[in-house]
DNA sequence: GCGGAATAGATGAGCCCTCAACTACGCTCA
DNA sequence: TGAGCGTAGTTGAGGGCTCATCTATTCCGC
């Protein structure tokens, strides 16, 4: 038994319906499941190991901070960076026990509230970001040529297209 | 402020040593971080939602499945599953509670342990094989090119040349 | 053989995430 | 106007992971 290869694909290749992976598919599977999550540990403990800051809470200061207001309604918030409701609000309230985010209550809706990115959470952010830069700059982009950097784009883009449709 | 882009790289673009990203840089990181957060989430959630298994205790199960005589030595279980001790020992636990995995001694060196795959475990996993297939296929081959699963592989391996070297 | 370093693995605290409720507010239509 | 439905966001339980620490065993040099 292997992961995507049927049980059977060596010897016998009984057809049970199951659209097996072929060898090329495999190698490429194998490659890009450990890349990932080889190359997003690596990311994880760089950033929280200078800075403390998990990068899904990096995400957050980095999404208010490109708003004009540096605010954002959470729903919209959570949109942006791809987390469901739920994460969102347990991460903006550990951030805001660290001073880094507050709520503010919408005027235009009385269900909504708005994240606001402090003072403090701005040059947490500031600090963050050169050392986080430099991991990504060392474990992706100094390994690929450009060739390879436009290819990751693609496909990247080409799967964005089917998981988020937008 | 952007992610990896200097905070004044529109207006002044001051050189602090921070070897920021450039334009093609960052939109082959945004690419690969969104695609990869929501490919993997898809593929998590459709092996669990159908199955109960976690795509890390599946890795498991495949792993031991793959060996002769369908077991390992923890140690090298966890190298292979690109796992840290601790996250496979209590995997490993966690799998003896549902019956698919048990423990046992190692005869040539005393401190080690054996993870030998139940027949409850091989068949878990022979009922999980096709659901996960499926959902790789759907949502990564179906919708890349020969080219781009070639290109996929390449990459992988350079980014495992680096971040895991052997 | 024996003392110290290295290796194998387990354990528990703490953190983050998911999932399933749950509250509160707005919108629509009779 | 108020019933019902949809939307915004929160909450708590439960599970998985990390990190530091701990025990047990083996290896190695003297």
């Amino acid at each position: 038994m292997t992961t995507e290869v049927s049980p059977g694909a060596a010897p016998g290749a009984e057809d049970d319906g199951t659209r097996w992976l072929d060898a090329a598919e495999q190698r490429a599977w194998r490659a890009w499941l450990y890349s990932t999550q080889l190359l997003q540990e690596r990311l994880e403990r760089d950033l929280t190991r200078a800075t403390g800051i998990p990068h899904a809470y990096y995400e957050i200061l980095v999404q208010l901070s490109e708003t004009p207001d540096r605010q954002m309604r959470m729903s919209e918030l959570a949109d942006r960076c791809l987390s469901s409701r739920s994460r969102l609000s347990h991460a903006v309230s550990r951030l805001e026990e660290r001073g880094w985010v507050r709520r503010e209550v919408c005027a235009e809706d009385g269900r909504g509230l708005l994240a606001v990115l402090t003072d403090e959470g701005f040059a947490a952010l500031e600090a963050a970001a050169p050392v986080h830069v430099e991991s990504v700059r060392t474990h992706l982009f100094d390994q690929l040529s450009p060739e390879q950097v436009a290819a990751l784009e693609d496909i990247g883009r080409t799967l964005l297209r089917h998981l988020d449709p937008d």
